[in-house]
DNA sequence: AATGCAATTGCAAATCGTTTGCAATAAGCA
DNA sequence: TGCTTATTGCAAACGATTTGCAATTGCATT
């Protein structure tokens, strides 16, 4: 349930392949991207990233997210809160649930959810595009 | 499909019976707010409270929303795109279709939707204190 | 290994939506 | 009508993200 496949794209050969240069910031940003499995923001990838070097600065850490983006190598996220975050693509679709005491993401999908979207979809002549269907919920403790 | 319950509740009653004083830009914000049946953002509002009372400030849009919303007389929605837009509580709780071309919103529900989101967060061992479903689409057009 | 040039970086300043401090103004009870 | 306090408008502050620009660096070429 937790665990997805551990797929380890080469981001790098596919960026070099798409004449982008591969920097040594982009390396360390793009390595932090491949080991995590939480879903970071931009601040939280930018202190990681300073910890391996300290020059990387945050404007770099945005810009690298934003390229990957376009790659579709990363989605953004912008649940509650302010900041977006980020995960790497590659995986399942999947939708979130967001503990709203400790901020931790839960991924799941549903099969016969995204049925009922699509039909819902059509019966108002649309076709989905994307969508985002985000669960806000706290743990059922005791009991 | 697309007619609301007409109800036009009383704010002004209920904003009083909460000790909060009825003033001129307060009354004209409410009376936009209840008129519309769109999904105005903040700089909207203010431009249509601007042509009936020029003196209004955008932070004064501002202040009122946070306050309605308080109330629980309207609803803040975060739509991607940048600022949040807003409509008045009161009506089915209903979740929102984009039309990603033009704006608009289309409001629908699905209760069967909702049930598999209760089941899913009941089976992840959470209780949903609140979900958002937006589907982003553009209108099927030909055939 | 040295060269050259465009891509990329770090930094600081700029943006955008939204919030806030403050002195001036107005709501509504006495 | 007068008073006390909530509310307002304004400008400045904010937080996240983006951008201009000069300095640096990747890397294809010698």
């Amino acid at each position: 349930m937790n665990q997805e496949l551990p797929k380890k794209p080469d981001y790098e050969k596919e960026l070099r392949r798409a004449g982008i240069r591969i920097t040594r910031p982009r390396r360390i940003i793009i390595g932090i991207l491949t080991e995590t499995d939480d879903h970071p923001d931009a601040m939280e990838i930018f202190q990681r990233a300073s910890a391996i070097d300290g020059s990387i600065s945050l404007s770099t850490v945005y810009r690298t997210m934003k390229l990957l983006e376009g790659m579709g190598a990363i989605h953004r996220h912008a649940f509650d809160g302010t900041r977006a975050r980020f995960e790497q693509a590659g995986g399942e679709h999947h939708d979130h649930l967001i503990d709203i005491e400790t901020g931790d993401v839960i991924e799941f999908h549903s099969h016969r959810i995204e049925e009922l979207q699509d039909e819902i979809a059509r019966s108002l002549g649309y076709d989905i595009v994307h969508h985002r269907l985000e669960l806000y919920g706290k743990k059922r403790r005791g009991r």
